[in-house]
DNA sequence: TAGCAGGATGTGT
DNA sequence: ACACATCCTGCTA
């Protein structure tokens, strides 16, 4: 027969006093059948009982608090496991929070069922509480945490947004050109100018985004606020990636958004000041500005975007959804060989074009020169490109130390210089 | 046959 | 001036 005492003799914990107070029940044993009874109506105050007792919810059986105090709080037995009651039912868990038994329940399934390790050497109800007490704060903590980083990225991705379309470019970084960068870098010192960035000293840069998106850790540090740049960076391509996976519409509205911006130059001025304050106001046209292709997710493009949306191959491959390397074409056309490839690389959509055989060392195998070289042919509006003329270009590499022969010579594979490589 | 190597020259910015 | 684009010859796997 099962030891009841066990049961009865439990201490429990009263939030009211924030104290263990020992059980002060004394049933009959020997006659005890349990199960759940009824809730009365009253809030929080629930009973377990025996068949040979009278239900009366004012006895020291209450779960949680002795003499019926009204509370719910978990009962914890010497076990470690604790009964919890739920609105229509009583809950056994161990202390640690895995649920043993659903309904009906009593403080014999509680006290029988299996412990885990750590509840399994004499855990004290105190000891049982407070575990399961840490147990509940890490849980909040954690929702917490959750309901923090979905706003922080909400806030992140409306940055993005906002800072696209008053920078206008693209949300990847890996398609900004130097000009683009560097409108961004004004604009991240400028969210960041508490921390004391200096603006003048990153004038300078002569950086595009791609660039910018393969320098390492190592790099970001040799240049001025660095570590800020690649928090902010890894920020935006978090919100970029975010902006991807997001539904077809949203990227509508985004194009929406442009279209209005261009058309309505007045709003974008007031904007800009907001962004960059008075002095830069209107000064941020780009090439990019007329160029990037906001829909680049989406088929088709704006009418009001000049010469953009013209996915070649979109019958070859179909994939509408992967980004358009044909988007941005003003700034394109200025995009270098060697920029090309490292962005085509970078593109998940053509892994099986060309791909990395040693990240490291920049080494790189082409896989269909065809695809490779009408990419650089429609990005450099030169319809008769063909891969003959785009190796010979690699070639030309070779002199200017932007790339060079791989020690083994191999067919369709190239070697970016270590400058280069990452 | 496709790709590599590199010279010569043309083209657009 | 620069960064290719184009064309070419000769060579190689």
């Amino acid at each position: 027969m099962a030891d009841y005492s066990k049961i009865f003799n439990t201490n429990f914990f009263d939030d009211e006093t924030a104290q263990m107070v020992p059980g002060t029940a004394t049933p009959d044993y020997s006659a005890a059948q349990w199960s759940p009874c009824s809730y009365d109506s009253s809030p929080a105050t629930s009973c377990f009982t025996d068949n040979n007792y009278n239900n009366n919810n004012s006895t020291a059986w209450d779960l949680g608090s002795p003499a019926g105090s009204g509370s719910l709080d978990d009962c914890f037995v010497p076990n470690g496991n604790y009964v919890q009651p739920q609105a229509q039912t009583l809950q056994a868990y161990t202390y640690d929070g895995q649920l043993v038994k659903a309904e009906p329940t009593t403080l014999l399934d509680c006290l029988n069922a299996p412990m885990n390790t750590n509840s399994s050497n004499n855990v004290t109800p105190d000891q049982a509480y407070a575990a399961y007490q840490a147990q509940q704060h890490v849980e909040e903590a954690r929702v917490k945490f959750e309901e923090t980083s979905k706003m922080a990225q909400q806030i992140a991705y409306n940055d993005v947004m906002a800072a696209c379309r008053a920078l206008r470019i693209s949300p990847d970084p890996a398609e900004w050109s130097i000009q683009d960068t560097r409108q961004w870098l004004l604009w991240t010192c400028q969210q960041y100018r508490n921390f004391g960035i200096d603006v003048n000293q990153l004038l300078n840069s002569r950086i595009d985004g791609l660039t910018l998106c393969l320098m390492t850790e190592a790099d970001f540090k040799d240049i001025p606020f660095g570590d800020c740049i690649m928090w902010a960076l890894e920020i935006w391509k978090g919100a970029s990636e975010a902006l991807k996976m997001e539904q077809r519409p949203i990227i509508k509205t985004s194009a929406d958004l442009y279209q209005q911006q261009m058309s309505s130059p007045s709003d974008t001025e007031s904007y800009s000041s907001i962004v960059y304050g008075q002095s830069f106001s209107g000064s941020s046209t780009t090439s990019s500005q007329q160029s990037y292709c906001f829909d680049q997710l989406s088929v088709g493009s704006p009418s009001s975007i000049p010469d953009s949306g013209l996915d070649i191959d979109g019958s070859e491959d179909g994939d509408s959804e992967g980004f358009d390397m044909t988007c941005g074409r003003a700034t394109g056309s200025h995009t270098h060989l060697w920029q090309f490839l490292k962005e085509m690389l970078a593109n998940p959509r053509y892994k099986s074009a060309l791909h990395w055989t040693d990240r490291a060392q920049g080494i790189f195998k082409i896989d269909d020169s065809t695809l490779v070289a009408k990419k650089w042919g429609e990005r450099k509006h030169r319809p008769a490109m063909n891969y003959d003329k785009l190796s010979r270009s690699i070639r030309q590499y070779y002199k200017k130390g932007i790339m060079k022969k791989t020690t083994r010579s191999q067919r369709l594979v190239y070697q970016f210089c270590a400058h280069y490589a990452n």
